[in-house]
DNA sequence: TTAGGGTTAG
């Protein structure tokens, strides 16, 4: 640095000295002004002008200042510019004093404060400086500014350039304000020519996807006389965040050249909705592609392993993130998804680990952390680091309380999560959503408090969702109370008719307490409206990460006898340990004998025989299940952790389940 | 000036 300094001071060439010195400033922004003083000097010696003209002179001058503008990276330098501007008599210079707004916008000063009084200071200010007056409000807010701004400006006849159009479109996304954006749009054809403009398009798109007319900005998209990748990618993006991945197949497929962000939205899109396997098959192929990863490609494929559940696909993409530039300990995003990737795969110490591992933690890193402990039924510790949060800087928000708050559910944590829930917006400024309330229904029906639960979720604040009434419904199976189970069954079956799960679990809650003639009502209304019982279907892990699926009944596999025989020498070793097969899980009107038969079918038994048959001895046993583990295999997955010896890990679609030693990290609650 | 983002519940 200081040989580059010595040899542009001997340089009598200004032209040279001031691109080199623009470099430096621009490659350099760590350094502090002053630093480089003795060299913004140099060119700005009367000497070195000689051979320009008065307007060169002027023109160096600027791009000088704008280019140590560029190199700012506080506030207080920007100050001191901003008197350098002063002194040189540039406050008047549309140029340098839209550069300084914008970088005051940038780092975050409020518009309103000293950009705007800066943007007073101009007599005859220029569309670009009017604009990014406009553009810094349309980031920030009062989004109403940015329209006023452009009436003002429009008033004095001062017209528009493109920018000005793409900040308006800024202004109106944020505020979802499609009616607005469309008068926008159609001033941009009255005008003339900045339809046309790409910049203006692209924003444009974005607007009407924000306010939720995706077809309104597929016809701008349609009617676009340029297109680049970021036109494409807005579209596919909102087609993804639709749901319609088909339409954001055929556009990507349709796309020239694909970059890092238009693969990294496809992969991450199958991720949002729910197709894991889709999303890592994509991944694989934008790798064959010989496309760059980044972190946003990282969290989205560590999200689709965490849906995955398995630790093959939590090895394989930890290796992958462990040699990117993108390492877990150093970046806070890809370690929050790993944290949640893990405690997802059953392996909440490592999750913790990673989380350990973390040079800085935010929100998503405590948030998932909680959770996963809540999953797992840790619900000290997820308190307990809900509280080491809260003497961080950082500051928990709606999903963090739903972690805490469900953590106190699983362990029937009453006090604790009520006294969480009556500060939440008193104490921490998060105001309690319908999730929170679910929550609550959850904490109080599970622990028997039906009556208060009922009376909470009437007497809530907004219209209860299918997760409060669910919840409660839930609550209603474990105390067997067919007259709670009723009313938030009819609230349910309003909400969400084709939801097969709500009339189930009414059906269990008549035949927990035998009333058989309600159970055959209500299986006839579900026949009526064409609904299917979701089959049990389990998984489990065994040697090299092979993962094998069971349903219910399942008689396919090759090894059926053998299951079927160590499963049955199973329960009559368990027989012997005084279990008794639970007749209350099956809720079907038949003999004992045939609900007998039915329990040694379940298919998380049958997973589990497959894993004592195929993993090494002492090993842990993985098995996750689409539906919530019912009763009778709580006991025998129990029993079978004391007398085979192993650990048994559990994942339903409520939790985790740790057996060890006979004993469940739920404390059979659930 | 414009694109992709990780955590939530029955």
């Amino acid at each position: 640095m200081k040989k580059m300094i010595a040899v542009l001071k001997a340089s009598k060439d200004l032209f040279l000295v001031q691109s080199a010195a623009i470099l430096l400033y621009r490659r350099m922004s760590t350094i502090s002004i002053l630093k480089l003083d003795g060299l913004r000097k140099l060119p700005l010696s009367t000497q070195t002008f000689a051979p320009y003209s008065e307007l060169q002179k002027q023109k160096i001058l600027e791009s000088h200042i704008v280019s140590i503008l560029h190199g700012c990276t506080t506030l207080n330098q920007l100050k001191q510019v901003h008197a350098h501007i002063y002194c040189k008599g540039l406050d008047q210079c549309c140029y340098v004093v839209t550069k300084l707004i914008r970088m005051l916008i940038k780092m975050d000063v409020p518009v309103h404060w000293y950009p705007h009084l800066v943007f007073r200071q101009v007599k005859n200010p220029n569309p670009f400086l009017w604009t990014v007056l406009i553009w810094g409000y349309g980031v920030q807010g009062p989004f109403s500014e940015s329209v006023h701004l452009y009436s003002c400006m429009r008033k004095k006849g001062v017209g528009p350039v493109s920018f000005t159009f793409s900040a308006l479109f800024k202004a109106c996304g944020a505020v979802l304000d499609a009616c607005l954006g469309s008068q926008v749009h159609a001033q941009t054809i009255l005008i003339g020519g900045f339809a046309s403009d790409l910049y203006v398009g692209n924003t444009m798109i974005d607007m009407y996807v924000k306010c939720g007319l995706l077809d309104c900005g597929r016809k701008v998209f349609d009617e676009m006389a340029e297109r680049d990748v970021i036109s494409w990618t807005e579209l596919i993006a909102a087609y993804t965040r639709s749901g319609d991945m088909k339409s954001a197949g055929d556009l990507f497929d349709g796309l020239p050249i694909k970059d890092m962000v238009a693969w990294t939205a496809m992969v991450n899109g199958y991720s949002q909705n729910a197709m894991p396997k889709k999303a890592l098959e994509f991944f694989e192929r934008m790798q064959d592609a010989g496309i760059a990863i980044d972190e946003v490609t990282l969290a989205g494929v560590i999200s689709a392993c965490a849906q995955l559940g398995a630790s093959n696909h939590a090895n394989w993409i930890r290796d992958i993130a462990e040699s990117s530039r993108f390492r877990p300990a150093n970046n806070v995003v890809v370690g929050s998804a790993l944290i949640d990737m893990y405690s997802k795969c059953g392996n909440v110490e490592e999750a913790y680990k990673v989380f350990l591992s973390m040079k800085e933690r935010n929100v998503f890193s405590y948030s998932s952390m909680i959770v996963g402990f809540a999953m797992h039924g840790l619900a000290h510790e997820a308190i307990k680091l809900f509280f080491d949060m809260l003497k961080t800087e950082v500051k928990p928000n709606h999903v963090t309380f739903v972690g805490v708050l469900s953590a106190c559910s699983h362990v029937g944590m009453v006090d604790q999560g009520r006294q969480l829930f009556s500060v939440m917006e008193k104490c921490y400024g998060v105001v309690p959503t319908a999730d929170h309330y679910a929550c609550m229904a959850d904490l109080l029906g599970r622990a028997g408090y039906l009556e208060e639960a009922l009376k909470i979720v009437e007497t809530m604040p907004m219209k209860p969702n299918g997760a409060v009434w669910g919840a409660l419904l839930g609550a209603s199976l474990i105390h067997k109370n067919p007259d709670v189970a009723e009313i938030t069954a009819s609230h349910l079956f309003e909400l969400e008719p084709d939801s097969i799960g709500n009339y189930i679990l009414l059906c269990k809650t008549y035949a927990s307490v035998g009333r058989w003639d309600d159970v055959s009502r209500v299986r006839k209304l579900m026949r009526g409206r064409k609904l299917k019982k979701d089959p049990g279907c389990s998984w489990v892990e065994v040697k090299n990460g092979i993962i094998q699926e069971f349903l219910a009944g399942d008689a396919t596999h090759p090894q059926t006898r053998e299951i079927r025989e160590a499963l049955e020498d199973l329960v009559e070793r368990l027989k012997a340990t005084g279990y008794q097969p639970n007749m209350g899980s099956v809720p079907y009107d038949v003999s004992d004998e045939e609900k007998k038969r039915i329990l040694m079918t379940h298919s998380e038994k049958l997973a589990l025989a497959y894993g004592l048959l195929n993993t090494a001895a002492g090993s842990i046993i993985k098995i996750m299940k689409n539906l919530r583990i019912c009763e009778d295999c709580h006991s025998v997955m129990c029993g079978a952790s004391k007398i085979t010896e192993r650990k048994i890990v559990v994942r339903d679609n409520m939790r985790f389940h740790h057996f060890i030693e006979g004993v469940c990290s739920c404390g059979n609650f659930w």
